[in-house]
DNA sequence: ATGTCATATGACAAGGCTGTCATATAAATC
DNA sequence: GATTTATATGACAGCCTTGTCATATGACAT
């Protein structure tokens, strides 16, 4: 048994809004571009719009975008504060330890 | 289109190998405690054995944690440069952007 | 209030991941 | 080299996630 036992489960969970293509696109674009209406995000990515909705919901979900409305679209923004820090430590990684990462499309096991 | 075509694939992956309860738990364990023999992984979290090198070998794909020979075990270790890093990033992201994680079993979407 | 544009939601098939079982390999000791 | 101990590998059923389709909601203008 766990000798201390901390809640591991939100973790995974918040690795998980992380572990799909769709949604690293949309973070990835965000961060360069700025905030974003749906259908913007969508054509820069050439997504169906409930493909990008369904994601969205899930990085809102998890705190990594936040939506505010502007007429009748809505525009997601990144969470700067852990997103910009996030990928700055994943890039270093893969660069350092995993560029074997890019050239696999499914994970060891 | 995508205007500038980053390759996010990697990141999805490496990101996959984190969205896994039991990687995260060995992942925190190893974080704490230092380098760990595999039967000692599985007494610790009470877990198979199995399950527990099959999990290492994901870990171990993605450059998360580092086996080295010791006798007939065999000792891994995190990758403090990017395992501890990222575990600070996130303990802040769940305090103070997704407490939500702490009390779902599943991902909204 | 009706129409239109923008986005969200629900349901579902297809595919992928997980844990477990059975078994293989690797190192050390006798 | 046979045995034991420690760990790894392969296969597979069950579950979860994914993208898509059909449809609903929300905001604005007429």
């Amino acid at each position: 048994m766990p000798s201390r036992t901390v809640s591991i489960k939100p973790y995974a969970l918040f690795f998980q809004a992380l572990a799909n293509q769709t949604r690293m696109q949309v973070l990835h674009l965000l961060s360069e571009k700025g905030g974003m209406s749906v259908s913007e995000i969508c054509n820069e990515l050439g997504l169906e719009q409930t493909h990008v909705s369904h994601n969205l919901k899930c990085l809102t979900f998890c705190g990594l975008v936040t939506p505010s409305r502007e007429g009748k679209s809505r525009i997601y923004s990144i969470n700067e504060q852990t997103v910009l820090p996030l990928l700055k430590v994943v890039d270093n990684h893969l660069r350092n330890y995993a560029s074997n990462l890019f050239t696999c499309d499914v994970l060891e096991r």
